[in-house]
DNA sequence: GTAAACAGGTTGGCGATACCAACCGGTCGG
DNA sequence: CCGACCGGTTGGTATCGCCAACCTGTTTAC
C-alpha cells in the first residue's frame, strides 16, 4: 500500500470510534472487558452526560453492552467490549498505525 | 506519563487536524510544502466543495496560506503548510503516536 | 419526620461541523 | 454561438458533541 492510499484509508475510518471520547472509552473497555459508568467517569475526564450520550451511541452501534444493576442500593451501570466492537477497534487501531508510520516517513 | 493521562490528552487533540480529510491535506501539505487545488483533490478523494471549505477552515487558522493565481488563462489555487500549521501537525502527530503506542500495551 | 444534600445517571437544546448539490465565471472545441 | 469543461464557492441539510438542567432514589442532618 502506497502513502496516498494508506492516508486515503483515513477517510473511511469509523467515525463512532474517531470521537476521541469514545476512542478513550473502548481503549479502556478493550483491556478491561467490564467497567462501570462511574469507573469511566473518572478515567475518561468526561462529565456524566457527556459520557451517557457517548455510551448510548456506542451500545446502539453494538459496540459495547450496558447493563444495568445495583451495587448495595444505588444503581450501577456496568459497560463491556461487544466482540463486533472489539473487531472495530482493533480496525481502527491498525489503520491509525499506519497512517501515523506515514505521517512520520 | 501514565497510560490514563495519555488516553485522557486525546481529549484536547487539534479537532481540526483530528479530522481525517484535513488530516489528510496536512499531511500532504507537510512534506510537499506546496500543492494545488486539483492535485490535493486527486490525492485526498474528497470532493470539491468538501476540499474547499476544508481548506478555508485551515486558511482561516492560519495554518496554511491559499494563493490564487494562474496557470495559462485558467484559475489556480496554491496551498501552502505555514509555520504554525507546521508545529501543530508535529504536536497532533506526536500525541497521535502516542496513543496508538498505548493501544497497543 | 422531613428537608436538604448526594449518588448515579438521562434528556433537551444549542452551537458547530462535515458534506454534497447546485451554482458561477471564465475558457475552449466544434 | 453554444455546449462542455475547468476551477472552484456557497447554501442547505443532517448530524454531532457537549453541557445544563432534570430525575429517581438514598443517605444525612436536624
Amino acid at each position: 500500500m502506497n502513502d496516498t492510499d494508506t492516508l486515503q484509508s483515513m477517510l473511511d475510518v469509523d467515525r463512532l470510534i474517531h470521537e476521541p471520547a469514545r476512542l478513550i472509552i473502548l481503549s479502556i473497555l478493550y483491556v478491561l472487558e467490564s467497567a462501570d459508568f462511574l469507573y469511566l467517569l473518572r478515567e475518561t475526564g468526561l462529565g456524566k452526560g457527556n459520557l451517557s450520550s457517548h455510551l448510548t451511541r456506542l451500545e446502539q452501534a453494538e459496540y459495547i453492552t450496558i447493563e444495568k444493576t445495583y451495587r448495595g442500593k444505588t444503581p450501577m451501570t456496568i459497560c463491556q467490549l461487544t466482540g463486533a466492537g472489539q473487531a472495530a477497534f482493533e480496525t481502527y487501531r491498525e489503520q491509525l498505525k499506519n497512517v501515523v508510520n506515514t505521517m512520520y516517513k
